[in-house]
DNA sequence: TTGATGCATCAAGTCTGGTTGATCTAAGCG
DNA sequence: CGCTTAGATCAACCAGACTTGATGCATCAA
C-alpha cells in the first residue's frame, strides 16, 4: 500500500507543527502562553505572575523560543517575551485542514 | 502580584487543551492524525500505509483516544478510528483566543 | 472446535524531558 | 571600578514517555 492519502503537509511542516504542539504540552508552559496572549510580558512580570522560579521559567522560555513558539526582545537589562502569532495562526491551519477532510466515510478496509 | 490577568480559560480547559496538545507532540501520533485526516480508518491500514508495528501503534492510539482527540468504532473484527472534530475545534478556539490579544502593548515591567 | 487474524495489553528496557541549585554574563547604579 | 540585579546556562538527578516482544482475548473461517 502506497503512504496513505493524507493532508497536504511537507515533511518539514509536520515537523514544525510537531515543535509547535510539543511547546503547548506543558502545563507550565501553557500558563506562560495564556499570560502572554494578554500582550508581551517581561521575565521577572512572568517570573512573579505566575509564581516560578527563576531557572525553571527561563528553561520553559527557551524551549518555546527554539520552536518559534515565542520571541524575544532585549531592552537593557530586562527581557521581554511575547507569541509569534504566526506559529498559531499555522496550528489553526493545519487543524483546520486536518479537520476538513475527517468526515470522508470510512473505506472498508478488508470486508 | 496577582496572578497576571490571563486569557479566559478554565484550569479544567487547560488541562484538557494540554492533552490534546501532547497527543499532537508526537511524530508518529501526527502522522496518524494527518491519515485520519482523509477519513476514518482501521488499525490494519493505518499499521501498513505507515509502516507501524502493531504495538507500537496501539499504544499511541490509545493515548489518542484518552486524550479525547479520536475515538474508535468496533466493527466485527476490526476497529476504525476517526479524528473528534470537537478536539480539533477546541484547539483552534483556543489558539485563536490567545492570538486575539497577543498585540497587546508591553506594560513596562519595571522602569 | 480448531486454527488464524485483528487488536489490546503487559513487562522490561531505554530514552527524553523537567526540576533544582549553582555558576556565568551583562547591564545599570553608586 | 565594585556591587547589585535580570536573565541565561550548566550539571546532576528524577520521572515519565516511548519501544519492543510476548501474551491475552475476541471474532471469523474451515
Amino acid at each position: 500500500m502506497p503512504p496513505l492519502a493524507v493532508a497536504p503537509a511537507t515533511t518539514g511542516d509536520l515537523e514544525q507543527a510537531r515543535q509547535l504542539f510539543k511547546a503547548l504540552a506543558d502545563p507550565v508552559r501553557l500558563e506562560v502562553v495564556q499570560a502572554l496572549g494578554g500582550g508581551e510580558r517581561c521575565v521577572c512580570e512572568l517570573s512573579q505572575g505566575l509564581g516560578l522560579a527563576q531557572s525553571r521559567l527561563s528553561f520553559h522560555l527557551k524551549v518555546m523560543r527554539e520552536a518559534g513558539l515565542i520571541e524575544a526582545r532585549e531592552q537593557g537589562r530586562w527581557v521581554y517575551y511575547r507569541l509569534r502569532p504566526a506559529a498559531l495562526e499555522q496550528l489553526q491551519g493545519w487543524l483546520g485542514a486536518v479537520a476538513a477532510g475527517c468526515g470522508a466515510p470510512a473505506a472498508a478496509c478488508c470486508p
